[in-house]
DNA sequence: CGATTGCTTGATACCTCTCAACCCAGGTGG
DNA sequence: CCACCTGGGTTGAGAGGTATCAAGCAATCG
C-alpha cells in the first residue's frame, strides 16, 4: 500500500506528470479524450463525481466559490496530473480549464473495478492522493504564514515545471488565477511582480512570460 | 479502491474518529500504546517515517516550522484519527501533543504488509488520506480568503466534535495553536474571541471553554 | 507570596485591499 | 488603415484589517 521506496516528494505548484504515466493498458483504452477552451468548466462542485480526469495538455484549475464571489484556487494541474478523485458521490471542488487544454476522462466505476483487480493501479491512486495531500499542505503553509512577496516567490519557484523557453517560464494562468490561488488580489499580484522585477529577482517579458534572473535569491525569499 | 457509498464528507477541524474505528484484529495487536505530555514532540519533520499513529485520547497537532520561527499548524487530530502516513522515507510534517494524549503507534512496514493482504485495510487507508486531503483543502479556503472573524467562526463550528459539557465546547489547544492554525497572531485570536462574545455569538466561560450561544449566527458568519 | 505562564487589552505601524484611472494588445468595423 | 472598443494588466491614493510592541491580568506553581 505504502511505498517506502518513493523518495522525497516534489512539491510543484503545477501538479506534474506522476501516477498513470505508464498506465495499465486497460486504463488507456477506457479513457475518452476531451477538449476545453480557457475558462470552460469541466465539472462543478456538487455534480455527480462519476468521472476521473487526467490532463493531456494545458492546465486545469480546481477551485471553489464563496457566495460573495470570493474564489479559492486550490491547485493547477499540468500534463500527466490526475484530478477528480472523490470519496463521496459528488465533487467537492469545481474544475475548469485555466488555459485551452485537453484531458482524458475515465469512468469512475470502471476505474474502481480496475483498481480492485490491479494492485498496481490502486497503489498509484493511493500515491496520487497522498501527493495531492502533500501539496495541499505546502499550499496551506504558503497561504497562512507568508507575505505577498514570499507567496509569489514560492509560486514562481514551483512553476519551474512549466513550459520553458530558454530561461523563461510561461505562465498558463491569468493574474486572477494566481491571485485566487495565493489568497491575494490581482492588484497585489501585479505590484509584487513589479517589485520582484525592480529588485532584480525576475524580468517580466510579458504578462505571461517571466525570466527567473536570480533563482538563488528567489529561493532565499521562500525562507 | 474508491467507495461510491461513502457519502458527504464531514469537514471537522479536529479530525474525528474515522478509519480503523473497527480495525482488523491484526492491527490492534500490532499497535503499541504511548503517552505524551502537552507540547511533547511525537515525531519531527525529516525523521524516518517508520511509524503510523492513531490517537486514543487527547489531541495531536501536525505542523511545520519556518526558519524565522513562524509556525503553521495543519491539523488537529482527535481520538480515532490516523496520522503519520507518508509517501517518502521521512515525515514531511512534525507532530506534537496539543494536549496530554495517548496514541497507538504501528510499525509502518507491518502496516504495509497487512494492507497488501487486506482489501479492507488498504481501502481504509486510502479513504483516510482522501479525507485528510478534503480537510486540507477546506483549510486552504479558510486561510486564503477569509477574515479573522470568519476563520474563528469556522474553527468553532468545526470543533463541535470536541468534548462537550452541556452546551459548551472544551478547546484542547492553546491560543497559539489556534493562531498558528488559522494564520493569525495570538492577539488577533484573542480579540476576535472577545468580539464574537460582544456580538453575542459565543460566551467565553474560560480560556478553554466556550459556549456557542448563537449557532445559526455563527454558521452565517462562515458564509 | 513572588514568579511564571497563558491570555487579554491598548496604541500604533504596516501590509494588503479597495476604488479608480490608465495603459496596452487584440479584435472589429467603417 | 485607422478609430473604436474590449479585456487583461499595471499603477496610484486612501482605507481598513491585522501585526507588532507593550502593558496588564488571572491562574498555577514552587
Amino acid at each position: 500500500m505504502m511505498n517506502p521506496n518513493a523518495d522525497a516528494v516534489r512539491t510543484a505548484e503545477i501538479q506534474p506528470a506522476e501516477a498513470l504515466e505508464t498506465p495499465d493498458l486497460d486504463l488507456r483504452t477506457t479513457g475518452r479524450a476531451r477538449h476545453f477552451l480557457r475558462d470552460r468548466e469541466i465539472y462543478s462542485e456538487r455534480d455527480d463525481a462519476d468521472h476521473v480526469f487526467k490532463v493531456e495538455a494545458g492546465v486545469v484549475r480546481t477551485y471553489k466559490l464563496l457566495r460573495d464571489g470570493r474564489r479559492q484556487v486550490y491547485a493547477f494541474h499540468g500534463p500527466g496530473s490526475l484530478f477528480g478523485l472523490e470519496i463521496g458521490k459528488a465533487y467537492c471542488l469545481s474544475a475548469a480549464a485555466a488555459s485551452d487544454c485537453s484531458v482524458i476522462s475515465y469512468e469512475r466505476r470502471q476505474l474502481e473495478r480496475l483498481a480492485a483487480q490491479s494492485e498496481r493501479l490502486s497503489l498509484e491512486l493511493y500515491l496520487t492522493v497522498l501527493r495531492s495531500l502533500d501539496r495541499a499542505q505546502q499550499h496551506s503553509l504558503s497561504l497562512g504564514r507568508r507575505s505577498a512577496t514570499e507567496k509569489l516567490a514560492i509560486f514562481l519557484m514551483n512553476s519551474t515545471e512549466l513550459p520553458i523557453v530558454g530561461t523563461d517560464i510561461l505562465l498558463a494562468m491569468s493574474r486572477k488565477d494566481i491571485a485566487d490561488h495565493l489568497g491575494l488580489t490581482i492588484e497585489t499580484v501585479s505590484r509584487t511582480f513589479s517589485d520582484l522585477e525592480e529588485r532584480a529577482f525576475i524580468e517580466i517579458k510579458g504578462a505571461r512570460r517571466v525570466c527567473l534572473v536570480d533563482v538563488a535569491g528567489l529561493r532565499e525569499l521562500c525562507a
